[in-house]
DNA sequence: TATTGTATTGTAACCGGTTTCATAACATGA
DNA sequence: TCATGTTATGAAACCGGTTACAATACAATA
């Protein structure tokens, strides 16, 4: 059961190792019995070279490496689908990472990456790091790797200098909040990340921007900070359902905050026409369930997608100049 | 800017490549001195040995490839959480395909990790080569493989002398549908994949199963037959509801099904109180606003985690008996 | 002290490809 | 017929690691 190497086929096909790989290489090169014998050798025998024996020779790869944060949150699972679909096309193979929002996995990930000489990274960083000290190892490890890198999802100031694809949240909150407000809500809520996390703070100013653009005072009492999963925002919107003078309408932040603020709801007996919500992330089923949850869309496939896209532009042109997109979304009013 | 070796180590460090090579895999067979002295080295030029190379060399790999049909499934995104957890643990790498169900897909990403000369492989395959002529040449590539396969999700005939972990969806969706028959529904439909799909077979046959056990007669109109996606979903199930007679409970085979089934229902002014529906997989969101979505729960992370302890189990005793494992399901009702 | 064993290190072969360069075979044109 | 150019192929070096084996130094033992 020994593995097929170069050196069989060649053998067998009564030709030097040199002959073959050309074959698979550069077949105009090569005469055409010569190939034909060569190739008739390779499908009898079943040969498929090693990628580890070319990648080497060849000083190079032919592999991205994607980290993603949360690989079962189904907007990740979307992204995963736009970047698949143009590696794929390119015949580019994916290695992935899932970082479960660690920093610490960010690192080790990077460094694997490394040591795998990618041709380039499409990153959606553990969002925190942008005081701590490992971010300073993290940004050594990015500039090694041997490809460029394109950073999804999440605007980290520390990785400014990189290519990058992001939603304009700052801009989408505001506009979900405002369309809160000239319906008529004045006591607004939101359920956030804390604010070492970039996005939060993005978020946040985004809240902050509606409420100040209507003369509205911003009230630390409506604003609830934890972390991006359904425990904890199920623990955060709890509190807030049972403060007295309750907010009338919430704003959620991404998709497990939405999904543990209706848990809240629905667990206070309460549903989404007793408080008015919009979250950040379209939740597929609420929508053709005709329930009211509003939210701002924002195509994560597309943000996938564009991502890959601009890595292999960047791998062909790596001297063009760097750019930043800004994804459009979409506000989805169902009840406000 | 040139890739650090393990060349410019040993000559910096003023020793043997080989000395280099010990420090990093056998530090204890290395002298205490000579050891700092070359870690200092490695930290001052901050190398990465090459992937490449050390696997060209040790004739081995630490990846394993993962083939799954839907990515953005969450029902696979669970699963890929639960895998790499497990191959974190492990210290693995994971090489991810995603092949929109197509056979082909299939073939191309086995092809690429026989290249990569894989440790090992997870394995969601294409549900309906049962018969098809890429059955053979799949089959062919699995075997010469380095390492050994898990089969998930999909019992496919053709895969069967493979370790392999499943549900009982024959035992899952009869229970599903005696639950409706219970409640003293007789006119039972069924919105399921075509029979080429094993998946589809098991699952049809369960819901006969349970007609029979109760003396019901099997009847094709209330039987739709699609493929696994949305949009053949709402289609069928749109026939469904504007036929005369029509059912007055649905079962739905996966979630895409289920969600066009529900898109239907509510474009035709019904809601899950008209049509009772049990479905297989939770929705998360729906189960959260309480909506009367009944569903076989079946739990998608397990899936991943076992079939990944289990391959791992594989790779470290190779002679060990075959195994088959079904996990458990869960009926849950909300409403019937 | 001579002998044997042990710990540490270096040398060189090897893994399976790619690529440069040399060579041979052949066709072309003078 | 000979010089020249072109095409097809092979020999060998190289990519960056690992490892079997040899060599050396030094300690332990008789």
């Amino acid at each position: 059961m020994k593995t097929v190497t170069i050196n069989d086929i060649a053998k067998e096909a009564g030709v030097s190792k040199a002959t073959v790989s050309r074959v698979l290489n550069r077949p105009g090169s090569v005469e055409e019995g010569t190939r034909k014998k060569v190739m008739a050798v390779i499908a009898k025998r079943r040969y498929s070279p090693s990628v580890s024996a070319r990648n080497l020779s060849r000083q190079t790869s032919s592999t991205v490496g994607v980290i993603v944060p949360e690989i079962d949150n189904p907007f990740f699972g979307e992204a995963l689908r736009g970047i698949t679909g143009v590696l794929d096309r390119h015949n580019l193979t994916m290695i992935c990472f899932n970082t479960d929002d660690l920093v610490e996995k960010d690192r080790k990930a990077i460094q694997m990456l490394k040591e795998h000489r990618v041709v380039g990274l499409l990153y959606d960083p553990a969002i925190d790091y942008d005081l701590s000290d490992q971010k300073k190892e993290i940004n050594h490890l990015i500039q090694e790797l041997k490809g460029p890198v394109v950073i999804m999802d999440r605007n980290v100031d520390s990785l400014r200098e990189y290519d990058g694809v992001f939603f304009d949240d700052r801009r989408g909150v505001c506009e979900a909040t405002e369309a809160l407000i000239r319906a008529g809500h004045r006591r607004i809520g939101i359920v956030n990340a804390t604010l070492e996390r970039v996005l939060a703070r993005i978020r946040l100013a985004g809240y902050r921007d509606a409420l100040e653009k209507h003369g509205i005072a911003f009230e630390e009492k409506y604003c609830y900070l934890g972390d991006y999963s359904m425990a904890s925002s199920y623990e955060l919107s709890s509190r807030m359902l049972e403060m007295e003078e309750r907010s009338t309408a919430v704003v959620t932040c991404n998709n497990q905050i939405s999904m543990g603020f209706l848990k809240a709801l629905y667990d206070h007996g309460l549903t989404l026409s007793d408080v008015i919500c919009i979250g950040l992330d379209r939740i597929e089923a609420l929508d053709i369930v005709r329930s009211n949850f509003n939210y701002v869309k924002r195509d994560a496939k597309l943000l996938g997608k564009t991502s890959a896209e601009m890595l292999i532009h960047r791998i062909a042109f790596p001297n063009d100049e760097m750019q930043t997109v800004y994804l459009p979304h979409e506000i989805v009013i169902r009840k406000l």
